[in-house]
DNA sequence: TGTACATCAGTGAACGCGCGTTCACTGATGTAC
DNA sequence: TGTACATCAGTGAACGCGCGTTCACTGATGTAC
C-alpha cells in the first residue's frame, strides 16, 4: 500500500479528519496523539504530514467538521417536525441523556470549547466560523418576531443574538451535566435547563413534546 | 532549605494549590506540568510527592480551590449591593470583559469543565461538590419566590434548580466568549447573554446598574 | 497503445523533548533522655 | 536546659514513556514520448 490515486488521497484525508473529530471530542485535543488517529484511520503516523502541515491544521479541520456534523444532524432531524415545534425539539435533543453520553458524536462546543480558547489562531478561526454558521442555522428555527423580552430593544439581527444565547446556554448545561459525577444531579441539570430554555425560547408549543429522544 | 516546620509545610502546600489553581485555569490541566507548578511555588519538582500522592490529588484540590475562590470573590462583592440588585450584579460581573480576560483568577467551570468531565473520579467528585456549594450560595441571592415561570411547577428546591440553570448558562457564555477569535463577536455574546439572564432571573431591578465591573 | 521515468502517498525507524514519577541524599526540626 | 538521634520537607539526577515531527525509503500512479 504505497502511492494512492488522487481520489483515494482525499478519501484518506477525510477519514483522518473524521477520526480526529470523533476522538478529540471523546478525549480532548491534548489527549489524542497523531499516531492514535492515523492508526484509527488505518495508516501509520509518518504519513500524517502528507495531509497536514502540523497537528494544529488537523485540529482546525476537525473542529469545524465536528461542529458542522452534529449541527447538521440536529437541524435535519428537527426539520421533520412542524415549524412551531422545532425549537423545542432542538432543545430537548441537545439536552438529552443520549447527547450527554455520546460526546464523540455530539456538539464540539462543550467538549472542545475550553481547549479552543487556548489553541492556535487557525483553530480559533475555524471554530469561530463554525459557531457563526451554527447560530445562523439555529436562527432560522426562531419565529420571525423577537421572543419573551430576551433582548434590550428590537436590535438588528435579534434572532442571531438569541441563537447565540441559547447555544451558549445549552453548551454550558451539557458541559456541567458531563463534568458532575452524580447521575441524579446530572439529570437534574439537564431537566431544569430543558424546562427553562423551552419556556424562554420555545414559547408555548412545548407542553406535549416528549422528554428525551435519540439524536442522529 | 531542607526540612521545614509543620506550619511551613502547610503554607507550602497551600502555595502549591494556589499556583495550580491559577495555572490550570490559564493553560488547562494537561497544559501545565508539575515542574512548572513547583517552580512557581519556589520549589523543585521532586518535593511534590511530599504533599500529594499524584497529580490527580493536586488537580482535585486545585479545582475545588479555584471554584471556591472565584465564587467567594463574586458573592462577597455582590453582597455589598442592596438585596434586590445582587443577582443582576452577579450576572454582570460574571459576564464582564474583565472576567473573560482573566481566566486564571476566574470561574473554573468554563476553563476546566471539559477536562474535568474526562478526569479521574476524585477530580470529578471535588468539582461536583464545589459546584453544588456554588449553587447553594447563588440560590441565596434569589428572591424567595420562583421567578419568571422558569420551572415546570413549584418543584421542591426551585431556587437551587434556577441557580444551576443560571450558572450553567453563564459558564457556557463565558466559554464561547473566550473561544471565539473575533473581539466584536465575543462582546456580543457577553452583552446578549447579560441582557437575557438579567431579564430572565434578575426581574426588574436591572435597568440602572452599569455594564461591566471588575470582579475580585 | 507501449515503454521510461518522475511524482508522491504511505512506511517505519529515529530525533529531541517534556511529562509524571522514583530515589538516594541532605540537614534543619522535633523529640527522648 | 543541653545533648543525641530519628524524622521528613525539600533537592536534583534519573527512569520510562509518549508526544510531534523528520527523514530515507518504497513502489504504484500519473505523465511524457
Amino acid at each position: 500500500m504505497m502511492r494512492r490515486t488522487k481520489q483515494a488521497k482525499s478519501e484518506t484525508h477525510a477519514r483522518i479528519v473524521a477520526a480526529a473529530a470523533r476522538r478529540f471530542r471523546a478525549k480532548g485535543i491534548g489527549g489524542v496523539g497523531i499516531a492514535e488517529l492515523m492508526s484509527e484511520a488505518g495508516l501509520t503516523h509518518g504519513g500524517f504530514y502528507a495531509h497536514f502541515g502540523n497537528k494544529d491544521a488537523l485540529v482546525a479541520e476537525a473542529c469545524a467538521g465536528g461542529m458542522a456534523q452534529s449541527r447538521d444532524g440536529l437541524i435535519r432531524h428537527v426539520r421533520k417536525a412542524p415549524a412551531e415545534q422545532r425549537l423545542a425539539r432542538f432543545i430537548a435533543l441537545y439536552l438529552s441523556a443520549a447527547h450527554r453520553d455520546h460526546p464523540e458524536t455530539g456538539c464540539a462546543m462543550p467538549t472542545l470549547g475550553s481547549e479552543v480558547a487556548r489553541a492556535a489562531p487557525e483553530v480559533r478561526a475555524a471554530f469561530t466560523e463554525a459557531f457563526v454558521d451554527y447560530c445562523g442555522e439555529l436562527a432560522t428555527l426562531f419565529p420571525g418576531v423577537p421572543v419573551a423580552g430576551a433582548l434590550d430593544e428590537a436590535a438588528p439581527d435579534a434572532a442571531a443574538d438569541e441563537a447565540m444565547v441559547l447555544l451558549a446556554g445549552l453548551a454550558g448545561s451539557m458541559l456541567l451535566a458531563r463534568a458532575v459525577d452524580d447521575p441524579a444531579l446530572s439529570e437534574r441539570i439537564l431537566h431544569a435547563s430543558k424546562a427553562f430554555y423551552r419556556a424562554a425560547f420555545a414559547g408555548s408549543g412545548t407542553t406535549r413534546s416528549p422528554g428525551d429522544e435519540q439524536p442522529r
